[in-house]
DNA sequence: ATCATAAATAACTAATTAGTTATTTCAAGA
DNA sequence: TCTTGAAATAACTAATTAGTTATTTATGAT
């Protein structure tokens, strides 16, 4: 008998592998493109194993998106911004949005199939709760500090400013095969990107600074 | 034998009846989550017509696709922003943009379905091609127009300032959904949809115009 | 009037797919 | 080492679904 390296029965490993091939079929497919055989072949697991650890696709595709969630808040709590001079707090926070989703692409396409679905997976997650919270009043104490400085606009919405950071990334990149034909113009070039991520800076910049950061900011530059 | 209103054999109409109700349905579900079913029984034609008329599901797909971008463009096209001054005329596409999607919903859903498929059903389009030429050509004029008289900033690429006045209003709708339960807020309450139309309108005022003009717009507010 | 053609319908099929049943295999504790 | 329960597999099923076949029905031109 040939020698075997394969390690049998490792239920947490095996749920592992589905979880990860799930995001994979899930997030080129949507859900309901999603096939449950193909999870479980790329899972290299039986897929009566789906059915056993996670009870449906749907559960599946709940667990899958609360961790793409739980993963890009984690990401973004790294960044310690409240640890950073505001300018680039902010600066880093716009960069992070961008570098976060064009790494990871199927966060933004397993968001765009919940909400396809109203957001019914998540409705009621304590989880998504707990998460939102703390990220929510990160950018609120941001702007707060901003403020106190005299380097951002006053009365400035923290949901509004927190939406718009993530808009001017997130549209563009999910956007993207349909823009490269509106526009005739390849969307992912390095330039094309590098492009795109200066003016999601700027235009931030522009929406929460007071006149004269901005003027000051232009000196320096 | 009761009197009937019924008109048969209209062959066109039939054609737009399954356009309309295959425009709703794909819009709902996606289209691998559309049901051609439903699309018949929605459209009150048989099943065997759509085959007949359009070919299958995915040609269907694209016609849909392909007439909601041409509406969406000729309604931009209406609002005849070259005779209009350039502070004007900004401040009515970011609305223009705002109440069009907002009051056509399932263009955003289409758009969504169209680029999870890497936008392979319009990529040789040819109707697409001419659509987005005109369009893009008008905000380059708009830009221009603006620089000219000292309004607006020098050097804005015109592209990136047609995706962002999409972009923070196409993310709020189409993400309305799960941001309502990372908020904790509804959405779409008059109250925030006022607030959302307004925070965008200043926001993109913000990234296009010079300080000077910023100075004047607030004097006058 | 009638005939050719296109519109419309109903019933069918072949393939796919989410979920299940029945069975085997391994590993750990007594 | 034996037993028990969980992990894993294979084969199956019932339902769904895109697409077709075969047929009927209305309409406009001659």
């Amino acid at each position: 008998m040939a020698v075997t390296l394969k390690k049998f029965r490792d239920p947490i490993e095996t749920q592992r592998r589905i979880m990860a091939a799930a995001k994979v079929e899930f997030a080129k497919n949507g859900l309901a493109g999603a096939r449950v055989d193909v999870i479980a072949a790329r899972a290299k697991a039986n897929k009566r194993m789906m059915y056993h650890y996670f009870g449906n696709k749907e559960k599946l595709f709940q667990l899958v998106l609360e961790d793409a969630y739980a993963a890009f808040r984690e990401a973004e709590a790294a960044l310690a911004l409240d640890s950073e001079e505001p300018i680039a707090a902010l600066r880093k926070l716009v960069t992070f949005n961008w570098a976060y989703f064009l790494a990871n692409p199927e966060f933004i396409t397993l968001v765009n199939s919940e909400n396809l679905h109203k957001a019914k997976h998540i409705k009621n997650s304590k989880r998504m709760e707990d998460m939102s919270r703390t990220f929510v009043g990160r950018m609120a104490a941001l702007l707060e500090r901003g403020v106190a400085t005299g380097l951002f606009r006053k009365n400035l919405d923290a949901v509004q400013v927190t939406i718009t950071i993530a808009s001017v990334a997130y549209y563009y990149l999910t956007n993207r095969f349909t823009a490269a034909i509106v526009f005739e113009r390849d969307m992912m070039t390095e330039a094309a990107l590098k492009a795109r991520l200066e003016f999601n800076v700027s235009s931030i910049l522009h929406i929460v600074c007071t006149p004269e950061t901005l003027r000051k900011l232009e000196d320096s530059a």
